[in-house]
DNA sequence: CGGGTCGTTGAGGTCAGTCAAACAGAGTGG
DNA sequence: CCACTCTGTTTGACTGACCTCAACGACCCG
């Protein structure tokens, strides 16, 4: 019970900071929010064969994963807490699965989502939703970027930047600091790079003093410095969010 | 005149091959539907630091592409006769532009895509525009894949395996052949290679006798083959067309 | 203690980028 | 008609970014 409310608070905290929802918009969703699920890190979230379900991120890191027929993967698309994962088109091809990249706590938006579908939703609710979709669109062409014309030391510089952005709206950060609970195995899958690549240009970002990583965790060190060299525009994500009551605590 | 009805139509076609439109419907399209806009290749398609408006690409190919503060440039999205070009989330960041590849014929959808935002459409019209979209999502994630996974071979052979299922879905291919207007140099742009390498590339594919690539048009000649060696999974893409009168005719 | 995952390091190979130049075709103007 | 330019393709030689393979250390947990 207590795990219901955290999901449909924790959906109306996500998409008010996208657009404040009047009231009618809350009442909506309390209505139609599922109980929660979790996974273990490594765990598929949709079964085998079922297209992928639109799934919140209360708690964790998920992300979608197309893996090729000779095994090699991808990781499409992180999303944090606070974030959607498992939106694709309908081709919905078997080789492309959400998965849990930590322990994770997700909620089940289908029903949700064929209600703004259908637009029986209260219109702050539809600016919200569409807000949030149209962030992950502009995400999917950053990265779309990154893996077409950076290197790998830009490609990362700016990937970590991004989601430090996307950490700090949803109130995950800390000053120059953000969690980073991901394996050098799964960023190097999302970054098209091979695993030791990877962690020689986490070195070498180290090693000149723009960032310190160590134990989940990231601090930045120089954040106009990295962004400039890797090609990252800061400020292009929504600023920090409206107002953050003591809410994000942790299940 | 002869355009703007030129644009209503193939638009309708368009749309009609996502979900049979209700009459309704194409009548909602008739009347919103605006003038056509010519441009020559290389153009940009959009006032500079205004947001992308929605084009719908009547004839000839356009593609949205970013530009890094260096200059490097990637091509993100290739839209075809048929389909949509300029759509990109809110940060709408003024280094992403529509540009036109080839001489290109479009139609300003912004209307029609506010229509269906506020949700003033007929249903059949939503089920069509919602597929288009999802279609379009679906292939920023194909691609994705591609610059993060494949290699350039297999990019190169991928990526033209789905510009020929959806040339062939728009009606636009005669048996094995398709028309590829593209310059090298775009085709590197938008496959995160260089140029030079892009040639090596092409030429392989050909010395393979997977295709035969020369003035503006592609013929595969081992389809399955090609498909097998570039990872791509054919028939992902709606088959098809439902059937095509006699109506594509060129301008 | 053994076995697991994760991070790290080294050596060597290869894929793909850079630089440079030459060639082909289309359009232009003399 | 022939230069002439411009864009696009092609080729060669060289360089370097990144991958592969392999092994090792750190840490956690049973």
């Amino acid at each position: 019970m207590r795990r219901v409310l955290n999901a449909t608070f924790c959906l109306i905290q996500a998409l008010d900071r996208h657009h404040r929802l009047a009231s009618e918009a809350e009442a909506e969703l309390e209505m139609l929010s599922g109980p929660t699920e979790d996974y273990l890190s490594g765990d598929y979230m949709n079964a085998p064969g079922t297209p992928l379900r639109r799934l919140l991120v209360v708690a964790g890191w998920a992300a979608e994963q197309h893996t090729l027929p000779d095994g090699r993967k991808q990781l499409l698309r992180l999303a944090l807490a606070g974030e959607v994962c498992g939106v694709v088109g309908p081709p919905s091809e078997s080789r492309t699965q959400a998965v849990a990249l930590t322990d994770v706590t997700v909620a089940d938006l289908s029903k949700i989502a064929a209600m703004v579908r259908e637009r029986h939703a209260d219109p702050t609710l539809l600016a919200a939703w569409r807000t949030m979709e149209a962030l992950r669109q502009a995400s999917d062409l950053r990265h779309l970027v990154r893996l077409g014309s950076l290197s790998a030391l830009e490609r990362t510089g700016n990937l970590l930047l991004e989601l430090y952005e996307r950490s700090a709206f949803a109130g995950l950060t800390r000053g120059a600091a953000m969690r980073l609970p991901l394996t050098q195995v799964q960023l190097a899958e999302h970054l098209g790079l091979s695993t030791v690549h990877a962690n020689r240009v986490i070195q070498q970002l180290r090693r000149e003093g723009l960032i310190e990583a160590q134990s989940r965790q990231v601090v930045f060190r120089q954040l106009a410095a990295l962004a400039l060299s890797s090609c990252y525009e800061l400020g292009t994500y929504p600023a920090a969010p409206p107002f953050q009551s003591p809410s994000q605590v942790r299940a």
